[in-house]
DNA sequence: ACGAACGGTAAGTTACTGCTTACTTAAACG
DNA sequence: CGTTTAAGTAAGCAGTAACTTACCGTTCGT
């Protein structure tokens, strides 16, 4: 199942955001990561794995290869949450200064 | 320093997460955190510690009492990350497309 | 059919994280 | 002032997470 959890927990290892972010550029190979990257073939494997549970990518057998690419769906839920918790503390900014405005006669703070 | 590494890590752990929601919900303390939430309360001053240092809330003295309110400027800043994302994969996947379409008289695949 | 290329899995090690209890600090208030 | 209330800090422990090397399974080319 896709959650939260597992989207948050797999972008906060910054190996993982890294293979993330190349993988946005451009839907990449496993072997090209790691050539790119400053870790072995196999954590790169587990990496995409952790990322692919998360929502976060897809992938498709090419011959011998398997190319990643970003999911949007995964990064959109995420996003969605984010913006939520965004516009509902600025609602709560606005209330609690409109509540300190009317209390300001009585209130001398 | 306020990263994505720090915002997502924050965000990774599902008590965290409980604490940040329940702030979003409106301005709370620690003690009243600590009360609604399954961990003691020095456990939820070390999410707290990590939230803030992540720069998704900010914190008043009030009293004796210590106020939590998300900080929007770093819930806007992982929104944005994946916004970016979110919209780079939906780019991709349009030229991929294109590409397919320009293709398909000469690539039988 | 065989070898090479590519990638997933297993097992083990090290480092970090989240929790607890115990202690310290700071503000309000009689 | 001393006590009470609230919260941050320290130390220690258990569970987890991110690597590594070694191994196994598939697909392509010759």
């Amino acid at each position: 199942m896709i959650t939260y959890q597992t989207g948050f927990a797999a972008l906060a290892d910054p190996t993982r955001r890294k293979v993330f972010e190349r993988i946005a550029a451009h839907p990449t190979s496993v072997g090209e990561l790691a050539a790119e990257l400053p870790v072995s073939r196999p954590a790169v494997s587990q990496h995409l794995k952790v990322l692919k549970q998360a929502g976060l990518v897809n992938d498709t057998a090419r011959g011998t290869r398997r190319v990643y690419s970003i999911n949007p769906e995964g990064v959109a839920m995420l996003r969605d949450y984010l913006d939520l918790f965004w516009r509902r503390s600025l609602a709560n900014f606005k209330t609690a200064a409109e509540e300190t405005f009317h209390d300001r006669d009585n209130q001398p703070n």
